[in-house]
DNA sequence: ATTTTATGACTGACCAGTCAGTCATAGCTG
DNA sequence: CAGCTATGACTGACTGGTCAGTCATAAAAT
């Protein structure tokens, strides 16, 4: 009895052997602006910092935070299990950071979209397009995943969450709902009062490709397009 | 340091003393049809099971798979540990009977629902209803937080949830939209092609519940309405 | 008394986090 | 510039604690 325990493994366990070290990247001295400078002590730091985050993302992506192996997180990386404690606290600062740090560059640009005066279905779509191009698209797709099914566990990282993105992002679009609907674009204030419904399916997308996709892929690029059409009214039959 | 590591525990762990044994419920005689009757072996049996089963939900759901601890659930139970081991043969099966006998009673209802010629409307209020009378507001609610949080590390659990539920709630929504959609009723084919659409915001109150609502609570019942407005066109302004 | 069922102390595996030792690099010296 | 030393980034064997699963014993049922 006693087998493993840990459930359904997927990639990394088995006769995996670390990473190409990260070693070898960093010293070739491929830096853009400066060709001849060798990387520096920091470059490397910030390198391996880099090359560890990625895989921890993997990592907890893949088995969740409680059973994710920071020993796999280095082997995947490439460096040694101590070299992740010169860079992050502990196993939990890891995930926070990872987190943190990874949506950071995106809740600038939440409310830098320009609320111009064009016509709701145009800035939809241009919505639809930037969460196809970089959240669906990208392994910030596993991000979302985890905040959602970590999150309750981290009560902190919810709250950082809800604060910096959600509500903030709720509070554009209602404010671009409004201001269609008093230009008479929608057809009730349904969307004005609960702006969370437009992004329902965009995070349904995310958990079908987490539980689904293998036995009955979605096209999150056609769902999303129809819920435009579903909730705008567009063309269609009828 | 190395600090309990249990991530934000919650309830449970702290002082708690076993839960009044099942023994003391299972040996009051209180069987409705047959008075007298002692509570035979296979009574308590499956009193002490369905004890378990409980018990089991609300730490994975707390904690998640990983970190729930069977100690845990046997405290709660108010049984002995070796005793789940009676019943379950190890934590995984525990786990997958818990999903899987606790959502076997609903699978039966999905298409027993009579799509009878009512209008699109007053059938998805029922089905609205439905959802808020008997998932969201009962501890159903979590059941389906755990198929979407541990799914992706499950893959035969979500399997089963697919084929037994997903796929036919699919299959049926769509054949309803589908007749909907040819009387006339809607204004577009999108919930024809994607029934999925219908579901999105009962996941995403499921969802959010347990990641926001300790500090931005969402009325879910009013969000459902809004949500059944905004797809059917109803009233409204504008 | 015998059989069935329940229990919780125990075991072995496992893993987060540590730290003494290694070694590449920065910087100094002649 | 070549050689040498000091530095601290890096490593992985090790420790301590945790927990799934077992099993000898106790309790209950018949």
């Amino acid at each position: 009895m006693a087998k493993a325990m840990r459930a359904n493994p997927e990639g990394p366990a088995p006769g995996r052997r670390r990473a190409r070290s990260v070693a070898a990247a960093v010293r070739a001295p491929a830096r853009k602006s400066q060709p001849a400078a060798r990387a520096s002590r920091a470059d490397k730091s910030a390198l391996r910092r880099e090359a560890i985050l990625a895989a921890a993302l993997e990592e907890f992506s893949a088995r969740g935070f409680a059973a994710a192996r920071l020993e796999d997180v280095a082997l995947r990386a490439g460096v040694g299990k101590g070299t992740i404690y010169l860079h992050f606290h502990d196993k939990e600062a890891l995930f926070q950071e990872l987190i943190t740090t990874m949506l950071v560059p995106f809740i600038a640009s939440i409310e830098a979209v320009p609320p111009s005066g064009l016509p709701i279905r145009a800035v939809l779509e241009r919505f639809v397009d930037l969460f196809l191009r970089e959240i669906y698209g990208t392994e910030r797709r596993k991000l979302i995943r985890l905040i959602m099914t970590e999150g309750p566990r981290f009560p902190q990282l919810a709250e950082f969450h809800y604060r910096n993105v959600v509500k903030r992002a709720i509070a554009a679009m209602g404010a671009l709902f409004a201001s269609a609907h008093a230009r008479g674009e929608l057809r009730n204030d349904a969307l004005v009062r609960f702006p969370h419904l437009v992004a329902a399916p965009a995070m349904m997308s995310i958990l079908w490709s987490g539980l689904f996709d293998r036995f009955a892929p979605l096209d999150a690029a056609a769902l999303m397009r129809a819920h435009l059409d579903l909730i705008l009214g567009s063309g269609g039959a009828s």
